[in-house]
RNA sequence: GGCCCCGUCGUCUAGCGGCCUAGGACGCUGCCCUCUCAAGGCAGUAACGCCAGUUCAAAUCUGGUCGGGGCUACCA
């Protein structure tokens, strides 16, 4: 088996591409055939290096990896269409001399009129077939006189295409409704339709796996395929991807650059097993498994035909196991950089033993690794961020002074300062008080993270450390 | 409009003629645990688009219908 992920760098990877990519890559993988990469950038979709570059990102952040193309080298050069220009010319050379395909003259408005002028009829819209009939020899005469002419493939008439889709079945095309499409536009540059056609054949492909939008292309690559004195490759076709309103996933739904979700604190890990899931399941009622297990089971026979909405609620819950089952010292290093970018700068020796202390406490309660400088916050910026809505649900309460006063008269005797003693001074303070943990604790809690939300108070409290924790329960108490 | 694809809880899905009183997961609700928030545990909520037909028996097969989506360029 031999697959391939081609995108055309003329945006950034997009999510819909990237399950495409993951798909090829668990075919491929769980066949032990390879993957080639290539880039789809015809002459005229040649994109920005940007985008070049956000695409191979992307994949090695997927933990996708590839066996020939683009970086990786191979027997076929740059893996770059835009690098090959000369051959898909001579392909189209060779298509025209053997009759297969024909030189067209109509100009961009003609056939603009041509083709309004059949919809108001109610005819069929494509290309009405005109050129078809010049002679060949005068047509080349013509072009070679200076005459812009495109190339377009004379679609055997009548016809059918059928091919058998691996995940649709058998999938019959009349060729009344495939057009003489072009192959060469007039400037001599291929289309995709003839350039990513060609690359499958020299590259010797046998599963083309890829969106469903280019269901409808098929039949026009079949037939390049069969002209060039090919056999076409098994095609697979996968369903869309669809945003929350079931329309194909697009920018007007939010984030569809996969480098967002990167960004937005989501682990490739977690990514992977959710996306696998669109389309996809593993058997067993089971959700959540790993990059190997799906290896070992993945089959493009098994994936399915409808179209699956993207939803982000489940992937942050995925994530937020997966964030919980990395190591603490992973947690740690993919947090800290957001932490100190969260304060705009670095921390210190000391603050960072004490990030080392708590990330595991936040490992626990984040959902995204971006969650994670909320949390801390408190423990490394100067000045407390008080939170309105905590401070008047909880300050406002008749026991709240009363609480805070308490605390700090137990808390200035507290000797070793570590969470155990100051757990056992504060209980002893709620025994006092006659109040339970509930309502004696939360005005410590506002009063030193500044949120009626935060990691467990005793272990915060002695994260904080003394001095700190009690200067902030004073300025709380003075703002009372 | 034409061509093509698709149709099980709100969402992702299991189901491949009787194991279905339709299973799992997310979400949501409630309870338990609990210093807050999470996490965890338990329980609940909710679906075969519709109509015919085939069959002793249909979510599963067939036809139609309705609905959704994709394509319809000298874009990819």
């Amino acid at each position: 088996m031999r697959a391939r992920f081609a995108p055309s760098p003329t945006g950034y990877l997009h999510v819909g591409s990237a399950r495409t990519a993951l798909f090829n890559w668990l075919a491929v993988r769980n066949n032990g055939g390879e993957l080639v990469l290539r880039s789809d950038d015809t002459d005229q979709a040649r994109g920005s290096d940007e985008y070049y570059d956000d695409v191979i990102e992307g994949l090695r952040w997927l933990g996708i990896d590839w066996d020939e193309g683009i970086e990786t080298g191979g027997p076929h050069g740059s893996y770059r269409q835009s690098d090959r220009l000369e051959r898909y010319q001579q392909v189209a050379v060779e298509l025209r001399a053997g009759r297969r395909a024909y030189l067209c003259f109509c100009t961009s408005e003609e056939l603009d009129e041509r083709r309004r002028q059949a919809q108001a009829e109610g005819r069929p819209p494509g290309y009405d077939g005109r050129c078809r009939t010049l002679d060949p020899d005068e047509s080349v005469s013509r072009q070679q006189a200076g005459e812009a002419a495109a190339l377009r493939l004379a679609i055997p008439r009548p016809g059918e295409t059928v091919f058998e889709d691996i995940v649709r079945g058998e999938v019959r095309f009349g060729h009344d409704n495939v057009e003489d499409f072009v192959l060469l536009r007039s400037t001599g540059s291929p289309t995709y339709h003839l350039a990513s056609t060609v690359d499958d054949v020299d590259y010797e492909i046998t599963h083309v796996v890829r969106g469903e939008d280019l269901l409808s292309s098929t039949p026009k690559h079949i037939l390049i395929t069969r002209a060039m004195g090919a056999e076409p490759p098994a095609y697979a076709h996968l369903s869309l991807l669809l945003g929350p309103d079931g329309k194909k996933l697009s920018k007007r739904h939010g984030d569809t650059a996969l480098h967002a979700y990167r960004d937005g604190g989501i682990l490739p890990e977690a990514f992977v097993n959710y996306v696998a899931l669109l389309g996809w399941n593993f058997g067993d009622d089971e959700t959540v498994f790993t990059r190997r297990e799906m290896v070992e089971r993945f089959a493009l026979d098994d994936v399915q035909k409808n179209p699956a909405i993207f939803d982000n609620e489940k992937l942050t819950w995925m994530n937020g196991l997966y964030i919980r089952e990395l190591d603490p010292g992973a947690f740690e290093s993919h947090t800290r950089p957001l932490v100190e970018a969260d304060l705009g700068r670095a921390l210190t020796d000391e603050e960072r033993e004490t990030y080392r202390e708590v990330a595991p406490l936040v490992q626990e309660r984040v959902k995204v690794l971006t969650d994670a400088p909320d949390q801390v916050r408190f423990l490394f910026a100067e000045e407390v961020d008080y939170d309105a809505g905590s401070w008047d649900k909880v300050m406002t309460k008749p026991e709240s002074p009363r609480a805070i006063d308490a605390a700090l008269v137990r808390l200035e005797r507290v000797g070793e300062w570590s969470s155990g003693p100051i757990e056992k001074e504060l209980r002893a303070m709620l025994e006092d008080l006659e109040l339970n943990a509930r309502k004696g604790l939360q005005p410590v809690r506002v009063a030193i993270t500044g949120s009626s939300i935060s990691p467990p108070l005793f272990e915060s409290l002695a994260a904080l450390g003394r001095e700190r924790s009690l200067d902030r329960l004073r300025g709380a108490r003075s703002r009372l």
